[in-house]
RNA sequence: GCCGCGUUGGUCAAGAGGUUAAGACGCCUCCCUUUCACGGAGGAAUCACGGGUUCGAGUCCCGUACGUGGUACCA
């Protein structure tokens, strides 16, 4: 009987919920629930220097927009909590102490300038390795070379201290990665790391360990940039003998630049006018905001889709994909190995697809409140649906869909003119006339019977519909866009549409 | 610098020794459409380089180049 599937997400809260995250966590999801597994939200505020207020809650509503809620976590509680590392503290000073114990971590009293003066020093002899390790530990001021009771005297002097790991060095450490295959690094190359920092506060690699630990976490998913530092994880896993309960891993490739080179960064947003978190977020500090997916008009499920595909495929030509579909058939070893760049285009592509697949009623209620943000009030839901339907082909983005829509509730406020006068006659003019006229008269204010009209007129005028058709659009949306005419037409009504001729039909004389 | 990871069209990518090297986005042409879209049909465009291994290499091995990540008492 194999163990259930838990696997983690597990955030700093230090702003924004970046591209790259929310697929971090869509991944750790789809996981979860194929293997119907629990996926816990853990929040890593171990840095109180990078304390952010409201960036936790940010990232539950986040998830909550995207669908991915958690099974546990600091908002909805669980069997391991508390879901906060700020709150477990305890714990790790605990494993750290017991590590000390056990030859596998030490004490270390060195002031930062001491730290920097070692790698000052070691860059004037030419060295290549910078760190605090073998090679330059017996040279610094720590407990290795101390008694216990030593140790305990200048502990208890109050002196700050840090608990580093000891690395030893020469030794090949090797790990299946499930996207990667086996993954290898010497300890030559790896520092002591600081566990336990001089707050008391763990530093990641202590916490990870402790807390994936703890919760029972079996599956660790998370991006590339913490693969350099697996093989710390790795020995602590195997210093606190745990080993045998150590999770799988799988780092994810990075999402990168879409132009130049280098991982994407809320900056590239701006720079390119693309979003690059998932919902905006305004810095409490600077107040700048930085625009979000849910803002700019994506659908969640949309974003979901492009996301998941972004680095992951399953073989197939299918790309649309739901978020059950993508449970069913999500698979982390078809993972791509290398980062992928970001392209903004294709995003909306999927937007736009979403847009057509999914109901009208379900994205309905948010086109009307961006309208409302806008000024535009929405009486009528059924004449309001019956435009989102008729115009939703041409829009790609959900705030797409005021300038798409507007001229139906209100009249255009500028006429293209420039647009017919050229071509215009007084053959056109009486035609005009004389159509507004008809319409008024119109018992049955549909669509074929507008056309009908219209055509009609037109014969008797020996006008082609088609050297009138543009004119009319124009005289109703005031641009050369929009749905079809006379379903403009009819929607509006014939009142509306009386009026816009005769306004347009004004600005003529 | 050192260490790790990676490298198929502009972008996302399929491909697990023998294929005319899929597909999608974007771009271009045409059709449909009496606007713009949608839809449809075409088109241009790719295996980083050099060595091996093999009858045969995008696929396996080794180098090189390039990219990217890490190298903090940040995550």
């Amino acid at each position: 009987m194999s163990k259930k599937v838990r696997v983690r997400f597990a955030p700093s809260p230090t702003g924004g919920l970046h591209l790259g995250g929310v697929r971090t966590v869509l991944y750790n999801y789809l996981f979860a629930k194929q293997h119907k597994g629990d996926f816990v939200l853990r929040i890593e505020d171990t840095d109180q220097s990078r304390y952010i207020a409201g960036a936790e809650e940010y990232i539950i509503d986040c998830l909550k927009w995207c669908g991915l809620n958690p099974d546990e976590g600091p908002h909805v509680g669980g069997d391991y909590e508390p879901y906060r590392q700020s709150q477990r503290k305890d714990f790790y000073k605990e494993f750290a102490e017991q590590l000390v114990k056990d030859g596998h971590a030490y004490y270390a009293f060195d002031t930062p300038e001491e730290i920097e003066a070692m790698r000052e020093k070691q860059k004037a002899e030419g060295k290549h390795t910078l760190h605090y390790d073998h090679s330059t530990r017996g040279s610094m001021h720590n407990s290795l070379p101390l008694s216990p009771k030593e140790t305990k005297e200048i502990i208890d002097a109050g002196t700050p201290y840090v608990i580093r790991i000891k690395i030893h060095p020469g030794e090949i450490i090797s790990f299946e990665d499930m996207i990667r295959g086996t993954v290898e690094f010497n300890t030559d190359n790896v520092d002591d790391k600081v566990l336990l920092k001089a707050d008391g506060m763990p530093t990641y690699h202590l916490a990870v360990v402790v807390d994936d630990y703890l919760m029972k976490i079996t599956h660790a998913f998370r991006g590339e940039e913490w693969l350099p530092s697996a093989p710390v994880h790795i020995l602590l896993w195997k210093y606190l003998g745990w080993i045998n309960d150590m999770p799988k891993w799988a780092h994810l490739p990075l999402i990168l630049k879409p132009d130049g080179n280098g991982k994407l960064s809320k900056r590239d947003g701006d720079r390119l006018g693309f979003p690059v978190f998932a919902m905006n977020w305004t810095d409490p500090k600077t107040g700048e905001l930085i625009k979000g997916f849910k803002e700019l008009g994506f659908l969640p499920e949309a974003f979901i889709n492009l996301l998941a595909v972004l680095g992951w495929n399953d073989g197939t030509e299918q790309e649309i994909y739901t978020l059950d579909e993508l449970i069913e058939k999500f698979s982390i070893e078809r993972v791509h190995h290398a980062g992928a760049k970001f392209d903004y285009e294709k995003a909306k592509w999927f937007n736009h697809e979403w847009i057509k697949k999914l109901p009208v009623a379900s994205w309905q209620l948010t086109v009307k409140n961006n309208f409302i943000n806008r000024g535009l009030l929405i009486e009528d839901d059924n004449k309001f649906n019956k435009v989102l339907e008729l115009v939703k082909d041409r829009c790609t983005l959900l705030t797409d869909f005021y300038e798409q829509s507007v001229f139906f509730f209100v009249a255009p406020e500028k006429i293209d003119v420039d647009s017919i006068k050229p071509k215009w006659n007084d053959n056109k003019q009486m035609f005009f006339i004389e159509l507004v006229r008809a319409f008024e008269l119109i018992q049955q204010w549909q669509h074929d019977d507008l056309e009908n009209t219209f055509k009609e007129i037109a014969a008797a005028h020996q006008l082609k519909p088609g050297e009138l058709m543009l004119p009319l659009r124009i005289m109703l949306v005031g641009g050369k866009f929009g749905p079809g005419v006379f379903d403009i037409a009819s929607v509006i009504g014939k009142e509306e549409t009386v009026k816009r001729i005769k306004y347009t039909l004004g600005l003529f004389v």
